[in-house]
DNA sequence: CTGAAAGCGCTTACAG
DNA sequence: CTGAAAGCGCTTACAG
């Protein structure tokens, strides 16, 4: 396509060889200052820059990192990819980015394509369809190839990997602690995302918090299902017969649609309902009312997580594999106020 | 970082040529069918795969496209990737992806790197700050480079390029004229991205509009501000000195703004007030009320764009740029019902 | 039908 | 200080 000058047209402009010119632009101490110089004139006057996929081949790298991200439907995983791509440009790196609209078949199409020497690392949150059938073994084919991998958000699969996350059932543990903490007992939780491992930590987090002190866990207040429609029903049920004062929602949908239908039923949020949620942070204290979320962090996510990997490309370690926790945090809006 | 194996390590084993073995498995007429079995045989069983990077070098394409987002605080433009994704997987290009943060700078440290041989071709919507400076060299450098360009969504610009994406006036404009068919005549516009060139589109389409049958355009409807306090204030002060009976909003942030504050002001919505925005179409409904929205199709945007790209890189047209726009769609909710 | 050779655009030991 | 040569892993005219 493109038809920018070479290191061996540069060369025979100057009458030298490709390898001083080469020698010259990389700054070796070989090379006589004034034949550095020389070049250097040239290069810049014809702006040159090197073939990267010339320089790829030779290194037998690729400086590509590749991100596979199970879905694209909330800014969560867009955030993460914002840090990912600080990190990398950073570094030089360039992302591949990869869909996997939460399929295990997609998924290996990708890591497929991928091993056919596309990237030095990969960067992936597995597929829910993944985490449902514990079909690992397309991911641990790249550790044979030697091409490291980083786990991030969705760690909490059994895969010896390294990994970046947060700490999910913490997470939640905390947003029940501290809805109890101002006396309310009758919390419900509210999941749209079952299928996922993180999620099945935020619920054990719910119910360590629930049979905490003076509560107990109640398996009427656990609304989870994959099925809005089923989510909206339940929900509704539960408010119109206990007495609830708080939910805790584990994703964008089902904190939605928990403000909704409490609306819905003419409770008001927060006198008659608090709510902690999962919420797009630029959006949230938007709506009305704003609803009090759980920060993640997702930028930081991205970075560790590129971090950890470069790391891991450069020096590919003896096989001890991390696990870095992110801290989270309760950011309070309309939802949690009085 | 890879230890697979290569065409000339299949040849050893197989004490042929490495151009037998490239031309079997490259499926040439040339060779015969003994051969190829036993070549396509030897292969399978090591799991070979072409090294892309030396067949990239060899052909003189990268097999990528570069994609440039100016953000992604919204689904928006994460939609419109996933768009692009399905496109350009199904013809086998990998995607790079960057995010130039609505700067200049960055734009232009991006297509630097890309001009490195990165890619056969670039799809980009332009940075806000490119917009408002009208700086747009570093664009059309690529096309010396004859590396094709197609811009998408922000195409409100005034460059010779292709572009894709929707007729940003034609669309406000019919939600004014629905709001007006239903007998509402005090419509105000809010918007928070009044620097992007489709917002200006839009604007004309509004007062186009207003100015239409029983009503004139009042510049005191207009509420447009890159500050959402500004916004905000501005709102409150509409709603109490008019008697307002509809807002068409341009924006994530500014229609779930509209929709607080008018609540907030104990107005009712769809009764008292009707709106039509731009929501995550995945997220309206859920919203309460759940609010009308544009319907953009960002992944017809993003499948579109990427055809016209890959054609472009297929066959360098003579320069006749083309402009495809797409059609939108009022999506009806609660805010419209009624 | 098969293979030797050149070449894509670079880098880097090695020789002079 | 400079350059010739080999090589990264492929493809493809060309010769036999």
């Amino acid at each position: 396509m493109r038809s920018k000058i070479t290191l061996k047209e540069l060369a025979k402009l100057l009458n030298v060889s490709v390898s001083t010119v080469s020698k010259s632009l990389n700054g070796s101490p070989e090379i006589s200052k004034n034949t550095v110089k020389r070049v250097k004139e040239l290069a810049e006057l014809h702006n040159y820059s090197p073939n990267l996929t010339a320089v790829n081949l030779k290194r037998k790298s690729t400086g590509n990192i590749a991100v596979i991200v199970p879905n694209i439907s909330n800014t969560f995983f867009a955030k993460v990819l914002g840090g990912i791509e600080n990190e990398a440009r950073k570094n030089g790196y360039q992302l591949i980015t990869y869909i996997s609209n939460e399929s295990l078949t997609v998924e290996k199409q990708i890591m497929d394509l991928i091993s056919n020497g596309l990237a030095d690392g990969v960067l992936m949150s597995v597929s829910a369809e993944t985490q449902t059938t514990k079909n690992y073994d397309h991911i641990y084919r790249f550790t044979e190839y030697e091409i490291p991998v980083v786990l991030f958000d969705r760690i909490n699969v059994d895969v010896k990997l390294d990994k970046v996350g947060v700490d999910d059932m913490q997470s939640i543990y905390n947003a029940v602690r501290y809805l109890k903490s101002k006396g309310l007992n009758r919390i419900g939780l509210v999941c749209s995302i079952g299928d996922l491992g993180l999620a099945q930590a935020r619920i054990d987090g719910y119910k360590a918090a629930m049979n905490d002190q003076n509560t107990t866990f109640q398996k009427e207040f656990l609304i989870v299902s994959n099925d809005p429609e089923v989510l909206r029903k339940q929900l509704g049920l539960v408010l119109d017969t206990y007495e609830m004062e708080a939910f805790v929602s584990l994703d964008y949908l089902s904190t939605l649609l928990t403000s909704r239908v409490v609306q819905e039923k003419k409770l008001n949020i927060p006198e008659d309902i608090k709510i902690i949620g999962y919420v797009n942070e630029d959006f949230a204290p938007f709506l009305w009312p704003s609803i009090s979320y759980i920060d993640q962090h997702p930028l930081s996510i991205g970075e560790s997580a590129t971090q950890l990997l470069i790391e891991r490309i450069k020096k590919m370690q003896p096989k001890e594999f991390d696990t870095q926790i992110l801290n989270t945090k309760i950011v309070h809006l309309d939802s949690t106020l009085i």
